[in-house]
DNA sequence: TTGACATGTCGAAACATTCCGATATATCAA
DNA sequence: TTGATATATCGGAATGTTTCGACATGTCAA
């Protein structure tokens, strides 16, 4: 045994699901893009053009991010534009600036 | 352009070893193993029998997060007790624990 | 309609991860 | 020494991810 403070450990179950989502946030392109999407709506071309890498590839990056419902697409005319959506995002990307962001 | 507020952006040198850390965490039996660890120390041992796999596979799942810098090994005797060693694992478990924990 | 532009989708090659059995090392007890 | 226990490491099979070119769709302007 350990210390005390036991608190409740997650289920397996629910931990796999964690997984996958931070398996998913776990890309230098994708993480950029949360960064960036987290102060505003960005197309796909510009989500593209900031990480350096043809749309189609920015395309799949956030198809990825919106199959596990980090972000939301939002068409309009011929551009799509991207927004978060699920708040937990900020206060993981803030534990991930604290780490390693500059200062 | 986005909103205000335009907190700087990371580096993408940094994003990959970011990226490379919450790859290292994104599997079920390894974010159980650090919940577990955030409590007190363990052998790799109960670790293992915690997370219903052979030693010698919670032998790697804990080689690698040593690698990232998560934990240290601490021979004692014939076990090895691992501890956590980079203080961020708590604040981006609570994260994750607020958003797939129960309740 | 045509042509240009912005995204999205498909299939395959290249690459990385996960898992397992076999084996190695290291410690203790007798 | 021998045998048992606890970890660690190696090699390879199975699986998953990333990237790319090619192509498809969907929108607008003329």
């Amino acid at each position: 045994m350990a210390t005390a403070s036991n608190h409740q450990l997650i289920d397996l179950a629910a931990l796999s699901a964690a997984a996958e989502c931070l398996k998913t946030l776990a890309h230098p392109h994708r993480l950029r893009m949360v960064q960036m999407l987290l102060g505003g709506r960005y197309t796909v071309g510009e989500l593209a053009e900031a990480c350096e890498i043809p749309s189609h590839m920015a395309s799949e990056h956030l198809r990825l991010m919106q199959r596990c419902g980090f972000l939301t697409p939002n068409r309009q005319g011929r551009c799509t534009y991207y927004e978060v959506a699920e708040p937990h995002l900020a206060s993981i990307m803030k534990c991930i600036e604290s780490r390693f962001g500059p200062g």
